[in-house]
RNA sequence: GAGGCUGUAGCUCAGUUGGUUAGAGCAUCAGAUUGUGGUUCUGAGGGUCGAGGGUUCGAGACCCUUCAGCCUCCCCA
């Protein structure tokens, strides 16, 4: 027979039992707080129309979507979706009757046609986390979102975490400060989104290249060279700018019910220089990093687009929403040493003697099962070292000794491979061994 | 999209100016130990040296082509 080479699919990964363990932990963790909030569960496919997803990301990321090769060319060209809020969009601009304000969270792989860097927790297929909420306005919800993201990381045990916020309403009005029209939005904002990365003198000749006014570029720099400008500062300079000024209102709102939410306030900060880069942003925009980590990127982006529900109903529908970038925060786990080795949430293993204990062992496994432990049953009647060996890879603490003698007694052998000790207790008793030792 | 590095056993790698039958550790399997793992000892299996071509008496090594992987930048989760 001819073999194929196996090989996997450039940048992207199999999950064996110790990630995948962890990785369903994490996920238990975000369910629940997604849930103790009034989210709801929903799922859509993985391939969509191309022309639902085309337009809503701008140009570079447009180019990063995968494409299928299915009726190319005509308008039920498809691709697998680039991520989870455009999808969702759909969905609502196809289920106008659904209660609104509308919460669902949505956990799913996304895929992406980047060159793939693992190290920086960087795939081509990934799982995104996302919640998103419908149909308000309000700075609350906003605020209640960057809540979520924060509990999560809390509970997830990441100490030094930063939650950066800005508004895009703010970044234009910057943009109208240093003197220059609104089609300099883009540019302006991809540049100084690197100052966390490379001094403003770096900045300045990538602004250079752009052909940016030096006037432009000189005022700039009165806002952001120096690093961070407080919110207060930036309101005195959006005076008379309306789009600045609302920025500034909204961002005014949302750090205030942030406090009162008791998000610690050493979790966030008004940051002017974050941009993002997904077009449909449109006000207030949010993004987690590590400091300490820098090159890991972001562990969660997020922000409100007020206006791409309309792009597919033509009704104004505001939104706002997050994304948790599950392979991103296991990524910074592992690299932070947060991750214990585990590789089983077996906690009994019965051994097999022969054809006539068999029987036995089978009893005293569901037994256990019964009593709401996780017993496996080693299937071949094996030598014993075989069968010992195996709960030690596997890590599986407690082998029950299902033998001769102890059928004739009606007792079980337990012994703790963590600990090397054994106990013969009669199996009467397992329910109280189980509550001492379990 | 731009630049750099690396391809030798399942994994991590060594392999001298080009010279006999290409090695080690880990992992796997067997035995020491027929009812007891993780330690130790002994042994075994496992390779078209990424692929194709070239130079040479002789190539894992040198040259050309190609493929794959990794890293950095850009951008993002």
């Amino acid at each position: 027979m001819q073999t194929i080479q196996p090989r996997i699919f450039k940048g992207t990964r199999d999950f064996l039992p110790d990630e995948m363990i962890h990785r369903e932990e994490v996920q238990k963790i975000m369910r629940a707080v997604f849930q103790k909030y009034g989210f709801e569960p929903i799922e859509t496919p993985a391939i969509e129309y191309l022309n639902v997803l085309t337009g809503k990301y701008g140009e570079d990321a447009d180019r990063l979507i995968y494409r299928l090769n299915y009726k190319t060319g005509t308008k039920d060209e498809a691709a697998l979706h680039y991520d989870l809020t455009v999808p969702f969009s759909r969905v609502i601009a196809m289920n106008r009757d659904l209660p609104k304000p509308f919460k669902r969270y949505q956990i799913q792989p996304v895929w992406r046609a980047d060159t793939p860097q693992p190290k920086q927790g960087r795939f081509r297929e990934f799982y995104q986390c996302d919640i998103d909420a419908v149909g308000s306005k309000s700075m609350l919800v906003d605020a209640e979102i960057i809540c979520i993201v924060n509990e999560i990381l809390t509970r997830l045990q990441f100490k030094n975490f930063l939650i950066k916020i800005n508004n895009r309403k703010l970044l234009n009005g910057l943009v109208a400060y240093v003197g220059l029209d609104s089609s300099w939005t883009g540019e302006i904002c991809r540049s100084i989104d690197k100052l966390d990365k490379i001094s403003f003198e770096e900045v300045t000749e990538e602004l250079r290249t752009k052909n940016v006014p030096e006037e432009a570029i000189a005022k700039l720099k009165t806002v952001v060279a120096g690093g961070t400008i407080t919110l207060a500062d930036a309101e005195k300079l959006m005076a008379g700018i309306p789009s600045g000024e609302e920025g500034v209102n909204e961002l005014k709102d949302l750090l205030a019910y942030l406090e009162s939410m008791n998000v610690p306030k050493e979790n966030f900060v008004f940051e002017i220089s974050l941009a993002r880069g997904l077009d449909y942003y449109t006000g207030p925009i949010f993004e987690t990093t590590l400091p300490d980590h820098p090159h890991i990127g972001s562990l969660t982006g997020g922000g409100r687009y007020d206006e791409l529900i309309g792009s597919f109903s033509g009704i104004d529908t505001p939104a706002v929403g997050t994304s948790l970038g599950l392979d991103r925060i296991l990524a910074a786990m592992k690299q932070l040493g947060m991750l214990d080795k585990a590789q089983t949430r077996t906690k009994v293993l019965v051994t097999s003697f022969s054809k006539e204990t068999i029987l036995d062992s089978l009893k005293l496994a569901s037994k256990f099962r019964s009593l709401g432990v996780n017993t496996e049953i080693y299937h071949e009647a094996v030598k014993l070292k075989n069968q010992f060996s195996y709960a030690d890879k596997k890590g599986i603490r407690f082998v029950a000794i299902m033998g001769e003698d102890e059928i004739k007694n009606g007792q079980v052998t337990l012994k703790d491979m963590s600990k090397g000790s054994q106990v013969l207790i009669s199996t009467d008793a397992i329910e109280q061994w189980i509550s001492d030792n379990l």
